[in-house]
DNA sequence: TGTACATCAGTGAACGCGCGTTCACTGATGTAC
DNA sequence: TGTACATCAGTGAACGCGCGTTCACTGATGTAC
């Protein structure tokens, strides 16, 4: 696949659009080849001509879903070094936004799971959160100027762990929201944020 | 299945060990009654003299391992009021033992996921990190008589989420460990088990 | 502007396989008398 | 202690189904001359 064309690639996004689709809704059992063309309405022949094969669309969607989170993290957390949004928002904005979609807490636990099996998506998946751990530390370390950078790390690392668990406990799926454990993740989180 | 006799409890019992085993190595998705079987010694058509259908030994396998990793809890939080352990005993057992067995984690990210696709799932999954959290908050009650119930359950849950994360991104899983980044999720639940 | 041809986009049927489930069956174990 | 019988434990073959994959095919679109 050499250059594809436009119509290509506006294809294959709607390829991976109902693929998401399918995943948020059935899990990764669920997850055929079929299925997916069905929810993108075409042929199964026709969704093989963009991907060969089954892991070829779990890559593929694996990594749109991966950079697009990414992309959301270093527009709220990195962006502009001069234009600092508070933390407060920066968190609201996680655990509001990112968290009140059920449909993406549900996608990652599909690929928690599927990171948990195959090394090939454990890898990428640790690459995110990686990146991720990255621009946090970016973003307290920009507030803290005398703090060492690994001291930064930890507690990006740290806020990471709180926020993932935080997602998966607040979304029905492990537990449920109560406005007092909000506010004190939000006390936690703002404390490893923007310490002081 | 009226008053199972000995040997027809150890059989469970055994057939479920495989069912974990199976689990733990391949994920839901080949968690297969032909697998189990295989897994255990036994024929396809014994397993399913004691879990008629798939979802018998989906249900029983959930209830077990949730039921043991509830009772490693309480043994750790709760037992008994006037033998409290130290909190931060009960932090390194918490993330040293329990999260130092890959197998667990990986146990835990397949019923995540399958929580997140089926609500009895879910519901039995809610409950155990009910409790879960409801032993925490008893015990850093006992450890701060003046705090009211509600404060010491919001500190709870936010622990449990921290721990939660902190055994996906430690495991190899979603990230890989650090002593600077176990120190400042140690430091960070301390606070929250003990404060002051 | 027209034509020939290669590539791109999409279809449809068929395959072999592993799955959950069904069911008739056999041997082992317990129990009543 | 022996025997008859019910229940428990375990086997083995077969079923229909949905899966991923293969492949020959057709129509649409671009491109060279």
């Amino acid at each position: 696949m050499s250059a594809p064309t436009p119509k290509g690639s506006r294809r294959r996004a709607e390829l991976l659009d109902a693929a998401e689709r399918v995943l948020a809704a059935g899990g990764g059992a669920e997850l055929t080849m079929r299925a997916v063309a069905g929810e993108a309405g075409v042929r199964l022949g026709h969704l093989q001509y963009y991907f060969p094969g089954r892991p070829d669309l779990l890559a593929a969607l694996l990594e749109r879903v991966l950079t697009g989170a990414l992309e959301r993290v270093a527009a709220l957390a990195g962006a502009d070094a001069e234009q600092r949004p508070a933390a407060g928002d920066v968190l609201d904005a996680v655990l509001l936004a990112d968290h009140d979609d059920p449909r993406l807490v549900r996608v990652f636990t599909e690929i928690w799971a599927m990171a948990a099996r195959e090394e090939p998506a454990a890898a990428a998946v640790r690459g995110f959160y990686d990146a991720y751990a990255g621009h946090v530390a970016e973003y307290i370390a920009r507030g803290a100027p005398g703090v060492p950078a690994s001291v930064c790390r930890a507690r990006a690392e740290t806020l990471v762990m709180l926020v993932e668990g935080a997602a998966l406990m607040r979304s029905g799926v492990a537990g449920v929201r109560s406005a007092a454990t909000d506010a004190e993740v939000r006390r936690v989180a703002l404390s490893l944020l923007a310490p002081g």
